[in-house]
RNA sequence: GCCGGUGUGAUGGAAUUGGUAGACGUAGUGGACUCAAAAUCCACCGCCAGCGAUGGCGUACCGGUUCGAGUCCGGUCACCGGCACCA
């Protein structure tokens, strides 16, 4: 017991002031526990313990031991389970369920996962019931691929691989509700995505359109984002074309506005909001109609129509109506359908190459022209895959002088550039952007000397009372493809007939279960492998009895997770989704936690599925999550880099390539740019993934929850160093240690303790609410430390043992039972401790003293001490009187408790 | 290119939001204990000068506001993440 020790054998090295001698028992109990002990101090009981045992195993932390007794009895008494119903005040907590893949749990997973188990922990000791559930999202890509390859069943794998799963959430001592565990793949789950589905069909909000695909020409299938690696497939390497596809789309973009509104009662992190915002890319521009020399409207969505006297061509996209239409009229219609069909037979990476080089295409159409509408100037018209068919109306007029795109295209092109916003740089050099009041328009008739903002409005109201334009909002947001040509997913529960078109099941024939098929490749015509499922396939048609086919596609990933919080609040049920009572009882979720990566795509998708939920009347809440936090990655160390390389492989690439600077050069030459960063993302490919079962193994979860925990900002990315958590298992170890002898008794905290305790409070209760984890478990350790110093009693070690016991949940439930604090119930059912604000702040203080806002000194003082008494105290010290000597004092600030400066001439 | 974020000791990171820069760890150095090692305990640990008391410098860089700046403002650089021609 280091603890009492020090007080007899002194800080300072002093000799233990009792030798033991050689034979007794507590000699050798001391040569057992390899430290110092005495006798006297350990209870009879222990030393009974330790002697008929032959062992010290009941005294040294045994965290294997340890940890297996309380996960067990946790799993047995379903300490963790939420309760139906209760008069506490609720708190539902979500983590992101994980996808169930075969190299299982990494160390990315435990971090969010620890992180909200620690926030239902204290929220469960600060009286609610509390709602903290798992699953799976168990239904995608490498599951089918990883089923391919080594023919066994997608069902298995994913049997086997969520068996894994669990078994090594549970080792971590998680407090999930294991009764609650969905599956996005049981079709007791997803009959009702299915139903979902269908009451979004009968909105009108679910349609078919078609769009493009990638397609491999090789392997004569459509292949998903993530399988085309740098423009060709990653399977065989041949080249990705887009190709049209019939698909399933949903109308995410009809809730475009409600989905940006509503963020302003939610309490998400700001960058969550704004990724949001701008992912939805709300602009509010304005629709004017260019007459063509054909007679039709060319419609234009700007949202510069201050700029309209400067629009000097048009282009449209290539594949807009008008080319096809005006077909006959073009006299170079060979080059214009040469165009359209290379623009076509690009690849979305020939694309993105080109958006690089910011090098322009087009083909002017020979034969028609536009009118521009306020000065009645014949302007030429372009197609060019710049601009996007599928956003606004697939057509623009072009500004070069406003625009940094269409001055491109013009100086390309030996276009003409008006200036009409003067207040920039010469335009015939650089576009002039700016869209606030710095610009002043010119060359533009009823607009000059108008700014741009005041010039908005009036070409608006001018345009509408020409009955040529309106305002008008547009949104870079799209719909949502729906549609996958792949096996494992939720079937679409909707049948074609050839006489009554697309029909939706009926609802009670829900589930529409995923049929087995021999193989899971895709087909080479690009179907979906269901449609080779004849029997599955033919069908009667709902409507007319008539024979019909089903859809072969299935759901993507996305589908699963849109509502799997909300089967949590009541996961067994067969009639419902989920009970009104239930629905009404615990939403909203009250905080989720999830990475950044899922702030445009799950998040915000599952924000639409919930609202046209509420619209139907199925959940009460307009919005799913009152919450959102998002944590950072954990990052590896790059075996590559130069950095991380041993001393003598340094050496020798130092030696060898001429230098360091050489030596560098030549490992990115090796391994790429990744080479010059020593942390990096963890990657298989690279070998730097650590797995939380070994560390489990070596150190204990509770280290490993503590270490994770403790690594860093928990908002923030963090390097994962192995050998740093030592010092989280040290820390358990010399928590442990204080429970090892005799405490004294102690119904209040001992009096060197008091200030302390109260302290470590009130730190560790704030930082958990702020997801400052790394601070409040440092405020921990220093408790400890002044523990050590200050030895310690049993209301002292209780009230560290219930601030602990979130973080490190299976130690201090071992120590809470040894300690007899056990007949009130385990640690975690108990009340999180209360901290008294005045005994936070000590009766003395340390104050900072300044002479001219250098510092000088520290002066000790009464705490809350009037300035008078500061400055005395101040002017007093040694080094102040001889900072300000000579001098006379004009003007003093003081920061009561904190500082006072005294400023001298 | 645009949007967002970050830059602090050898190292992971703290800093009451404008008030003692480097808490708490890791690594390192010295010491105690040990036959020895491990473990544990004690002390030191930003840089420069000095035996020392002490003094000077220091939060990517340059400048500003302020009694006082890691924190606020302007500019520059570097890195990370997201989006990628959105009219």
């Amino acid at each position: 017991m280091q603890g009492v020790w020090k007080k007899s054998a002194g800080s300072n090295g002093e000799k233990r002031t009792k030798a033991l001698q050689k034979g007794t028992i507590a000699y050798i109990i001391e040569k057992l526990l390899m430290r110092p002990v005495e006798t006297a101090r350990l209870p009879a009981r222990r030393c009974m313990t330790i002697l008929s045992m032959g062992s010290v195993i009941t005294l040294k932390y045994e965290f294997t031991t340890i940890e297996k007794k309380w996960q067990k009895k946790w799993l047995e008494e379903k300490t963790y389970a939420a309760e139906e119903k209760s008069a506490k005040p609720k708190f539902y907590g979500l983590v992101e369920f994980p996808y169930p893949s075969g190299q299982g749990l990494h160390v990315g997973h435990p971090r969010p996962y620890t992180a909200m188990d620690i926030v239902a922990r204290k929220k469960r000791m600060d009286g609610y019931n509390v709602l903290f559930p798992i699953g799976f999202d168990a239904f995608g890509l490498p599951t089918e691929n990883y089923a391919i390859k080594n023919h066994v069943h997608p069902a298995k794998v994913t049997r086997d691989n969520i068996a894994h799963f669990t078994e090594q959430l549970k080792m971590l001592g998680f407090s999930f509700d294991w009764d609650r565990v969905v599956d996005t793949t049981d079709p007791a789950y997803y009959k009702w995505t299915q139903w979902i589905f269908l009451q979004l069909y009968k909105k009108g909000l679910a349609y078919k359109a078609t769009m493009p695909v990638n397609w491999c020409t090789s392997c004569k299938c459509v292949l998903a984002n993530e399988e085309v690696v740098e423009g060709v497939c990653e399977r065989c390497g041949a080249p990705v074309i887009r190709k049209e596809k019939s698909q399933w789309m949903l109308k995410i973009t009809a809730y475009a506005q409600r989905l940006i509104d509503d963020l302003d009662d939610l309490d998400f992190i700001e960058r969550v909001k704004l990724q949001q915002k701008n992912w939805i890319g709300r602009s509010t521009g304005a629709e004017v109609v260019f007459k063509a020399t054909t007679g039709d409207d060319i419609v234009v969505f700007t949202t510069r129509p201050d700029t309209l006297f400067g629009a000097t061509y048009m282009v449209i996209s290539p594949e807009h109506a008008f080319v096809k239409q005006w077909a006959d009229r073009l006299t170079n219609l060979k080059e214009v359908e040469e165009y359209v069909a290379a623009a076509a037979r690009k690849s979305d990476f020939e694309r993105t190459e080109l958006a690089a080089d910011k090098e322009k295409t087009g083909v002017m159409l020979q034969g028609v022209r536009a009118v521009n509408p306020v000065n009645g100037r014949e302007i030429p018209i372009f197609i060019s895959d710049y601009v996007l068919a599928t956003y606004g109306t697939g057509a623009i007029m072009a500004v070069p002088a406003h625009d940094t795109r269409d001055w491109a295209f013009a100086k390309k092109f030996g276009l003409e550039i008006i200036e009409v916003v003067s207040g920039g740089e010469d335009v015939q050099k650089a576009a002039f952007t700016a869209k606030d009041d710095t610009g002043i328009l010119v060359n533009s008739g009823f607009l000059n000397g108008l700014t741009v903002k005041e010039a908005i409005p009036v070409i608006t109201r001018w345009l509408e009372e020409q009955g040529i334009g309106h305002e008008q909002v547009n949104y870079k947001l799209r719909d949502w493809v729906f549609s996958r040509q792949r096996y494992w997913g939720e079937p679409i529960p909707m049948v074609w007939c050839d006489k009554c078109g697309w029909q939706p099941l009926s609802e009670d024939q829900l589930p529409l279960l995923l049929p087995d098929v021999e193989s899971y490749e895709p087909t080479d015509d690009g179907e979906s492998p269901l449609s080779k499922m004849t029997d599955w396939v033919n069908t009667t048609c709902p409507c007319c009895g008539g024979p019909a086919r089903r859809e072969t596609d299935t759901m993507p990933q996305w589908a699963g997770s849109s509502w799997y919080f909300l089967r949590y609040m009541d996961p067994h049920n067969d009639k419902a989704l989920a009970s009104k009572e239930a629905l009404d009882y615990w939403s909203p979720v009250d905080w989720y936690n999830g990475g950044m990566e899922h702030t445009t795509l799950h998040l915000l998708y599952s924000r639409f599925w919930h609202k046209v939920l509420y619209d139907i009347g199925v959940v009460p809440t307009k919005e799913p999550y009152q919450k959102r936090t998002s944590h950072g990655m954990i990052l590896g160390l790059n075996p590559h880099s130069f950095d991380n390389l041993s001393t003598e492989e340094q050496e020798r690439l130092t030696a060898q390539y001429g230098g360091e600077k050489g030596a560098r050069a030549h490992l990115v030459e090796q391994y790429g740019e990744m080479a010059d960063h020593p942390i990096v993302k963890m990657s298989k490919s690279l070998g730097n993934v650590v797995n939380p079962d070994d560390v489990v193994k070596e150190y204990g979860a509770d280290t490993m929850r503590m270490y994770i925990m403790f690594l860093g900002d928990f908002e923030k990315a963090a390097p994962w160093q192995t050998n740093a958590v030592k010092g989280c298992k040290r820390f358990l170890d010399r928590v442990w240690n204080l429970h090892e002898g005799q405490i004294a008794p102690g119904e209040g905290y001992s009096a060197a303790n008091e200030s302390a305790i109260h302290k470590a409070i009130k730190k560790v209760s704030d930082d958990i609410e702020a997801m400052k984890f790394n601070t409040a478990i440092a405020a921990l350790m220093a408790l400890v430390n002044d523990f050590y110093a200050n030895g310690v009693n049993r209301a002292d070690l209780k009230a560290l043992l219930l601030m602990l016991s979130p973080f490190a949940p299976h130690i201090v439930e071992e120590m809470w039972e040894h300690l007899g604090f056990g007949v009130a119930g385990m640690a975690c059912q108990q009340s999180w401790p209360v901290y008294d604000e005045s005994k936070t702040v000590d009766a003395e203080v340390t104050i900072a003293v300044q002479v001219c806002g250098k510092m000088k000194t520290t002066i000790q003082a009464a705490a809350d001490s009037e300035e008078e008494a500061v400055l005395a105290i101040a002017q007093a010290d040694g080094k102040v009187a001889k900072a300000i000597e000579g001098k006379s004092l004009v003007k003093t600030i003081y920061v009561k408790n904190r500082l006072i400066n005294l400023i001298v001439k």
